[in-house]
DNA sequence: TGCTATTGCTTACGACTGTAGGTAATCTTG
DNA sequence: CAAGATTACCTACAGTCGTAAGCAATAGCA
């Protein structure tokens, strides 16, 4: 396991911090403040603060890197969105994936491809092999 | 609309909370602490607390009833997880259904009354008519 | 070589959270 | 009616979050 367990789930603004990293690879501090700079106008020291936040908790991780410094996300997008999905599909939803679906449907319309692409995902795991 | 907009989200332990007064319909506090005391060793005080915050924040409205108190929920759960979820898709997966439903998916059976039940959700929504 | 821009580290501060202890009013029951 | 149980309200306290300012070292340019 990368991370301890039981660890608070990350706020949406660490989200945003994750995302960019993720989306970076290996971005440095003020890289990560330009790609934000056009949604959230924060000073780079907030950004800053954050990703030491971030690495204090084990989510980043520190990749010295001549002069400046480099930051990684410890794990991989997919394992921590999968992570806080279950999760909240836990607290919000008494682990019901139907309930979840359900609420996020409601009052929604579909679109043909939509549809079509979230019936592949189910026929796909439905059909798929425990490992 | 009922609550101010962009209010924060809930935390986690705050949801509990919810869960139990929707569940309940018009709770005391010693009602709802009862109802977590399997759960959560809270002292009856924390729970007290939190009902208070909650009503502090418009989730919650009192309803007085003779001498004790009793709480009802602003917002029907099913509003309420709408927005949750919607706003989880948002920050979490930039919006996309797919993304989280992906997520949820990955690396998980589905029996075939879960797929078949799901389908129905998304065939549902597909055939929806707008209002 | 001295000045300016960039980077990193430290500290701050108010809001909100989780967690409750005290206290005072009220209700119940012997 | 008096004593214990229940309730509600007020206060607290450490931890996290969002948001940064201040400062010191370094680096690059004039």
């Amino acid at each position: 396991m990368a991370l301890r367990e039981e660890s608070s789930a990350p706020s949406e603004a660490q989200m945003e911090i994750m995302n960019v990293v993720w989306d970076l690879g290996e971005p440095t501090v003020a890289e990560v403040w330009k790609a934000l700079s056009a949604k959230r106008n924060w000073a780079r020291n907030t950004v800053q603060t954050m990703i030491a936040r971030l690495e204090e908790k084990g989510r980043l991780k520190r990749v010295e890197d001549g002069p400046t410094l480099r930051y990684r996300a410890v794990q991989g997008r997919a394992t921590t969105l999968k992570e806080l999905s279950k999760r909240m599909v836990a607290t919000l939803f008494q682990g019901s994936t139907e309930g979840l679906l359900s609420a996020l449907l409601a009052g929604k319309r579909l679109t043909n491809e939509e549809a079509v692409r979230l019936r592949a995902l189910i026929d796909q795991s439905e059909r798929k092999k425990l490992p």
